[in-house]
RNA sequence: GGUAGGGUAUCCAAGUGGCUAAAGGAUGCGGACUGUAAAUCCGCCCGCUUCGGCGUUCGUCGGUUCGAAUCCGACCCCUACCA
């Protein structure tokens, strides 16, 4: 990995200067990066920064995943202020163990440091706790963006939010880290960090934001609580598929933040149509995670079903003999599928012209299976639900 | 502790005795147009239904009433401001 691509994509970049120098010297650098493990799944939303922490392990640095294990149960303040439901000890180390498997996927594991913040934080007295507090000023804590918006507005902030960037802040103390990664929106608890740090006469720690991913929605960042996300962790079919759904504008952001392209390749795509160019996107995406051939298959499966129109060679199977229904009807059937939320909203899609049996439009909720005589037919709901039925 | 405001569907938010399963946004879903893009237009958006209705919702419990999200009481929770 070059050294100068190290510092691209950032967003900011505080301590720049001696970063530039360490990175020019021989020195290991200890690369901090931590990520609460609230929910189950890592989104695409990290990936952007777990791509950057990759390219330093890749560059000979010390990549340190840091979990928080202690923290995931008081939730980072960051954005809105939803009340976050608690999560118990047992929850928080099940996501800790998924995220472990997912980031794997991302970082090379025999050259990752794991460590969990609970290791210091589980046995650290109250009045530890509250020195700490000592190094932080109500003001200095209202200069963060979210605070200062919240209290102009009469929002509520909990004190606990304000133990936040300190938490974090001491952490980078205990790893020592010479620079910690995180997305835009953490750059006042890691700067926390880095002024914890002098204070503690040690090395102040860089601080390198990555730009935030937005989300399939096209307007919001990449979050699980929007539901606008990638997962690690889906599959390579919601993998090419979410891909495919974003607006053309993103893609760029895409290329760059989760595939590396340099501005060249990027400038390149553009000159392509833009559907091309969003499905090789999809495709490296799908590859990254399951395969360059489940990418390729995927590729072919959705030229296949949405480019021609025709039906997926894999779909859902429901056998009406074994549905054992006096008179087995679309709604009925459809409901027996289990792929859909409510009978009320089968016969929504079929009032509204969006089902489909063996390629004709039916919008008859009462249509009666036993009364054709085929052997199978395939039932499409809407563009992506496919179902095959045997009689 | 005092004062004021508040808790409505996935989210934001109107509604202050019947016409309210509850305005309006947003998200989402379906249809048209496309490139499963964006933009735009149209429709849907608590559950069940023999499509006549039925059942459950407006912090919780109880009450008043023919009838309550709306009135009364108690309780729980949230917020700000002043101590």
């Amino acid at each position: 990995m070059k050294k100068n691509r190290l510092l691209e994509n950032a967003d900011v970049i505080i301590g720049q200067e001696e970063l530039s120098e360490s990175l020019n010297s021989d020195k290991k650098l200890k690369i901090k990066f931590g990520v609460d493990p609230t929910r189950p799944d890592l989104t695409f939303g990290h990936l952007v920064v777990f791509n950057k922490l990759r390219q330093f392990q890749e560059a000979g640095h010390e990549a340190i995943l840091l979990i928080g294990d202690y923290t995931a149960r008081i939730g980072d303040p960051s954005g809105r202020s939803e009340l976050r439901p608690e999560l118990t000890e047992a929850e928080v180390d099940e996501n800790a163990s998924t995220y472990l498997e997912q980031a794997f996927k991302v970082l090379d594991k025999n050259k990752t440091i794991v460590r969990r913040n609970s290791e210091w934080f589980g046995k650290m007295s109250f009045a530890d706790a509250l020195a700490l507090t000592r190094s932080m000023t109500v003001a200095r804590m209202l200069e963060r963006d979210d605070f200062e918006k919240r209290f102009k507005c009469n929002q509520p902030i909990s004190m606990v939010e304000f133990m936040y960037p300190l938490i974090q802040g001491y952490d980078s103390i205990i790893l020592q880290s010479d620079l910690e990664l995180g997305g835009s929106d953490q750059l006042f608890n890691m700067l926390v960090g880095r002024n914890l740090q002098k204070e503690k006469g040690a090395i102040p720690q860089a601080v390198m934001t990555l730009p935030l991913l937005v989300g399939l929605d096209g307007s919001r960042k990449m979050s699980k609580s929007y539901d606008n996300y990638i997962a690690f962790n889906d599959s390579p079919k919601d993998i090419f598929g979410k891909t495919m759904s974003i607006s053309d504008d993103v893609m760029w952001d895409y290329y760059r933040l989760l595939l590396l392209k340099d501005k060249s390749e990027v400038e390149a795509l553009k000159k392509v149509h833009p559907m091309e160019s969003k499905k090789q996107l999809a495709l490296e995406l799908t590859a990254l995670f399951h395969g360059l051939e489940q990418g390729q298959k995927e590729a072919e499966a959705f030229a296949q079903i949405f480019s021609r129109g025709q039906d997926p060679d894999d779909m859902p199977e429901i056998s009406i003999a074994s549905l054992q229904m006096e008179s087995p009807t679309l709604l009925g059937v459809l409901a027996s599928s289990k792929l859909f939320e409510s009978k009320g909203q089968i016969r929504r899609l079929i009032s509204q012209g969006a089902i489909k049996i063996d390629g004709e439009k039916i919008e008859d909720a009462d249509f009666d299976f036993s009364k054709t005589n085929k052997v199978d037919s395939i039932i499409k709901a809407g563009k992506k639900i496919f179902l095959r039925v045997t009689y």
